[in-house]
DNA sequence: TAAGATTGACGCCTCAATCTTG
DNA sequence: CAAGATTGAGGCGTCAATCTTA
């Protein structure tokens, strides 16, 4: 145990944090994206995806709003979209104001599949994060969650704050 | 946890702690793994790999229990150490007492490997996650970590406990 | 020229099948 | 057989290069 021990090492209280929350940030999005492969046949970001675009004006967003929304690179959301549109849920339009955007537009059956998937989403959210916490847990780490994502990218506040009006 | 009439969407207090904290979900991991892959040349799951071996008497484990210890499946671990392996980091030799085993041992070049990256780990996750807290919401941060963990799996908490001993 | 979008190459991870050892 | 480990296929993400539109 003293194999490395680098002055700037972390102190016990430290490295119990860090220890316990670098195990959630492995485990949790696995869990998550386990649990909607299984009960709704569809990966957690397609999923975010879908979400984002059933919250906006009628439906539809330009890939790159999209993209700066929900954290996603240009590329990997292209395949995406590929992807969602070969299962009918969304399909892709030139934007008639500028040509150079193209806008990703969520079907009626992709709508339908949000609908029939968010409530066993919002089931999991509830039982690995909401419900173990209480409610003074849940207010620390939602100032903690802020307090990291500022240091993290200080540009990211906002985006943040615009994800919450999708409904991730 | 078998909730009994969960409401199917979240309510505002719930939706900023859910937004703000999957939005570190998301970001989090990613600025950890591209810190360590600019300023050390060497991938975040790569580093845990070698930490767990530094730590470990004559720093060797078998696959299975290294594996176990940092929640890696078998085949992905496979993978790494044959990739640590070829940049001379780590080793394989079975295991004398039971064949079945195969030992990944560090090697001279990748302790120092270790030695050499861990304070440049540190400084970031002191940067990202400790620094931005204050002490309450450090405690916060673990208690609720710890909470979302039992939920996730209960029989993680051990696995978490040995974690912390291996530093990651 | 710049920004949005797309594509292909490459690497990584998971799953299932397989090999090995006891 | 059972457990540990390895390998190959398939899906996915990133990066860089390219195409398109303004």
């Amino acid at each position: 145990v003293d194999a490395v021990q680098e002055p700037e090492w972390l102190d016990p209280e430290e490295r119990g944090l860090w220890f316990a929350f670098a195990w959630i940030l492995v485990r949790l999005p696995a869990a998550l994206d386990t649990q909607m492969q299984r009960a709704e046949k569809i990966g957690h970001f397609d999923y975010l995806v879908m979400s984002a675009l059933s919250m906006a004006p009628q439906r539809r967003l330009r890939l790159s709003d999209l993209g700066e929304l929900i954290g996603s690179s240009l590329s990997r959301l292209s395949n995406v979209i590929g992807k969602l549109e070969k299962r009918g849920w969304v399909r892709r339009e030139s934007d008639l104001a500028d040509g150079r955007y193209t806008l990703g537009i969520l079907t009626e059956q992709g709508f339908a599949k949000v609908t029939q998937a968010a409530p066993s989403h919002v089931a999991e959210v509830r039982r690995l994060v909401l419900d173990p916490l209480t409610r003074e847990q849940r207010l620390a780490l939602r100032d903690a969650s802020l307090a990291m994502l500022r240091a993290i990218d200080p540009g990211a506040a906002d985006a943040g704050r615009a994800v919450s009006s999708v409904g991730l």
